[in-house]
DNA sequence: CGCATTGTTCAATAGTTCTTGAACCAATTG
DNA sequence: CAATTGGTTCAAGAACTATTGAACAATGCG
């Protein structure tokens, strides 16, 4: 049996994914950041780790919103040693409801300044 | 001097509307069924007045969701007699978050029947 | 005017959400 | 094994949200 602190947590099918949950899930100033560091280096690495955060609130709170982020669809967590790699689930999303993420992705990378959005963040490149 | 309850709501201007606030509202099921109800017959009138939506809840109950929807920007009320005829603004949604007003409506019409976006409703052609 | 219609506002309540710190769990390193 | 690292879980509190019914406001109509 393998320990429950090192299984991968559940997630929700894609068909699962329900509107509402993810719109609040990212009506949240925290998740919306998540959200957006994720985005924002997919080019690099599809994948964050819990510690990338640390700039936006402190640990447990971000388990929190980590957990939110997971049930409701939006991302994915790979667990590997010590460490939980986070990554969008981009193409459940897109086929679940094409266009929405992008939307509020770029959406938010317009508001970036005024949504704090990147305050303290070294984990992404500025353009 | 106009009597208080006449007068038009307080609508935030275009560049006050906030992301954050505008996902939060759509997240709640009532206020995305009225959304979605008014973006659904907006072929037929720009505008439904409050009773169009006595299916979704409580005279009150929509008053104050009315209300949310107004103060984030979604949708604009009109003062007409007793009537107050609602609209979306789709314009300043779209200028300030292009894409995702429609992103949101078309993901919601995929899952209306999961989502009872309709339930009881007779103020929107069927397909 | 008197009364119905349309909606809003108020007060109370139940439930939910976010945040914090402390305790804990698992894997790695010395 | 002990200490460290990386995260999660738990408990508690403050703040906010949705819902309800009753009271109210403004208009329209006989």
């Amino acid at each position: 049996m393998i320990p429950a602190m090192s299984r991968t947590p559940l997630h929700p099918a894609r068909e699962q994914i329900e509107l509402p949950m993810v719109l609040d899930c990212l009506s949240d100033p925290i998740r919306l950041a998540i959200v957006y560091q994720l985005a924002r280096q997919e080019h690099v690495s599809s994948e964050l780790c819990c510690g990338d955060f640390y700039a936006l609130s402190g640990k447990s709170n971000l388990a929190y919103h980590f957990a939110k982020l997971r049930e409701c669809g939006l991302m994915q967590t790979r667990v590997a040693g010590t460490n939980r790699f986070m990554r969008l689930r981009r193409e459940d999303l897109e086929a679940r409801f094409p266009g929405l993420l992008d939307a509020v992705i770029n959406s938010a990378a317009k508001d970036a300044d005024r949504l704090q959005l990147l305050s303290g963040c070294d984990a992404v490149d500025a353009d």
